[in-house]
DNA sequence: AACGTTTCGCGAAACGTTTCGGAAGTGGAA
DNA sequence: TTCCACTTCCGAAACGTTTCGCGAAACGTT
């Protein structure tokens, strides 16, 4: 039905090479009379240029593509992925480049998986996760296909992560110079990277400090504020709980907060609580949240352009590591006499 | 590079249509053994198909399309756009189809925009806000290309709403049971489809029960918390100011509680709020929002749904409406005596 | 007049598929 | 033997572009 490049030019008597040279100023020039005419014709028809027939000729479809972490039915939710999306979006459209989300990502099945992000439909890919899909970025690497995988270990694909160490330190650090030695953690998945790592610097500070890590005060979540609160009341809800709590994201400190609450623990008096992030919320709720604050918006964003300077062949920057702020704010004060 | 479908026929003296046929068993048969034999040749050429290829030929590419509001900078960051993004995908991981994000979108160049839609990168289009793209929408009607409007007048393309008008009516209605006579109105942006309504049904409240309308007890926000709070320092540092606060949606609501927390104002023995979306964030600050709930992720998978009945020419659903509950919560209770 | 150099334009190949028309072969029934 | 139905497979067209090679014409220089 819709009009093609052929109908121009068979109204205009001329061959389809001239119209496409008229329509995109194409790699020869064409007169300035017959290039109006085309357009002229074009306008007339309707005509819309057929995407998908130039990729299949150019190699190139303008589309980046982004694989959400595989749980994604929970993570999509959560402000991590919420603002680097938000990133690679804003900065996709500065680079004119769209942002396909592939929604089927299966881990066991690597072939089927394959022939989706090899399918032309996109030029490169954007990991959020790449936890469990070691097996395709090795496979994409052997196919030299672009990629940049976020909260992954430093590797042989290019990365774009944050400095977990360093963020967990200052909170920590934080909590110490306050007087804190009972200091337990909600921990994300530890299939996670950033959790895992997240808990590694902790365990780390710890031991170092030469204060006693007390497993009942480490409990795993999924970085919701669900999972934050049922993880925290398992902390919480005992006698000798500890007087603050690192938690691996804002969303559990959420969660957190809400467990004190129900507990009848006060915040920051009874129990100092330290979440990870700065998502906009941690300045919204109640007592406001201290918190490590990492770039989210620019990792996103600097994501897509690694991903698109590889895709463009241009400089060879394989990785990227952005500093954390530690963000003070009414969740974490000395402990009270009586606990220490 | 990688290897086509003539390769493989090409190693074993065949066709590429018997390769086709064999390679997704195809519309005609082709005997066990060489399907066999054309299955283990592309294992080993590390056959992937070119689905770009094939859109261009079958005119499917299984993708859905998204336009965000033009706005997206901002909404994208909103719990409205990422719950019914979150429907959209799950319901589109359900239906094997990928989500393709347009970023691009200036709703000054139609025929640009055009172009992008209808290149063939996408069945179907799904926008999450129709707000000044109705030209766009009158353009996709006429060409019959698929498409669903979110948050649209119900008009002549297929729409999935909110019942906005009852759920004002539920919040409104619980204020005034109450007591409360002096509401004011945390308006979204009143391009914004929903907003409007929102603000029209706040409206008629106020009229069919007599009540005052205080043109400085409404203010506009772009349904952020930083808007809410901006908009809600106006109403409430004032000395007539309402004894409660109906907001658009519960981000400008979250923002009008950290107002009256600066303004010392406590909330809800001196103000009650109810907010709309029920977001999670709702139940989890403090104190935890009365709002009116609206099925944010069954939103966005029914237009997901709706989309794909269109593409594949199902049934011919033209809108669907759904409903709001409220949840009251810690946010409104009766007015002192010394208010009203 | 002979010569390069541009400009202009056409035809065709290519991208990687899907799918149609039909040819050749096989087997069974009339 | 003849006819029909079925299987198996090939060649080619199609989808809508981009871009290369090449020829013809036009133009100015010697």
């Amino acid at each position: 039905m819709a009009s093609t490049i052929k109908d121009i030019a068979r109204r205009l008597n001329i061959s389809v090479s001239t119209v496409s040279y008229a329509l995109n100023g194409g790699p020869r020039s064409v007169p300035e009379e017959v290039r109006d005419k085309v357009l002229t014709v074009a306008r007339e028809l309707d005509y819309r240029p057929n995407r998908v027939a130039r990729s299949l000729i150019t190699r190139r479809s303008h589309v980046l593509g982004i694989i959400p972490h595989r749980s994604s039915r929970d993570l999509i939710l959560g402000p991590f992925m919420q603002h680097v999306l938000n990133g690679i979006l804003n900065e996709a459209e500065l680079m004119m480049q769209h942002v396909l989300i592939f929604t089927r990502c299966d881990e066991k099945d690597t072939a089927g998986t394959m022939d989706q992000f090899l399918g032309g439909h996109v030029d490169g890919l954007v990991f959020i996760s790449s936890d469990g899909l070691e097996p395709v970025l090795e496979e994409l690497r052997h196919r030299n296909f672009p990629h940049v995988a976020l909260s992954a270990r430093r590797g042989a694909s290019p990365t774009v992560t944050v400095d977990n160490v360093n963020g967990v330190e200052r909170a920590m650090a934080h909590l110490y110079g306050l007087g804190h030695r009972k200091i337990g953690h909600l921990r994300g998945i530890p299939t996670h990277y950033d959790g895992w790592e997240r808990h590694e610097a902790y365990s780390d500070f710890m031991r170092r400090h030469g204060l006693p890590i007390n497993p009942s005060w480490i409990v795993d979540g999924r970085f919701t504020p669900f999972d934050g609160r049922c993880a925290a009341l398992k902390i919480l809800d005992r006698p000798d709980r500890p007087t603050a709590v690192f938690a691996a994201n804002d969303e559990m400190a959420l969660g957190l907060l809400e467990a004190a609450r129900e507990l009848g623990i006060s915040v920051p008096s009874q129990l100092s609580v330290v979440g990870f992030d700065d998502s906009p919320h941690a300045a919204l709720c109640y007592p406001r949240l201290t918190t490590v604050r990492q770039p989210l918006n620019d990792i996103g964003a600097a994501a897509a352009r690694m991903l698109l300077d590889i895709i463009e062949e241009r400089d060879p920057v394989t990785s990227l590591r952005f500093g954390t702020e530690l963000v003070i704010r009414d969740t974490t004060a000395r402990p009270t006499e009586d606990q220490s």
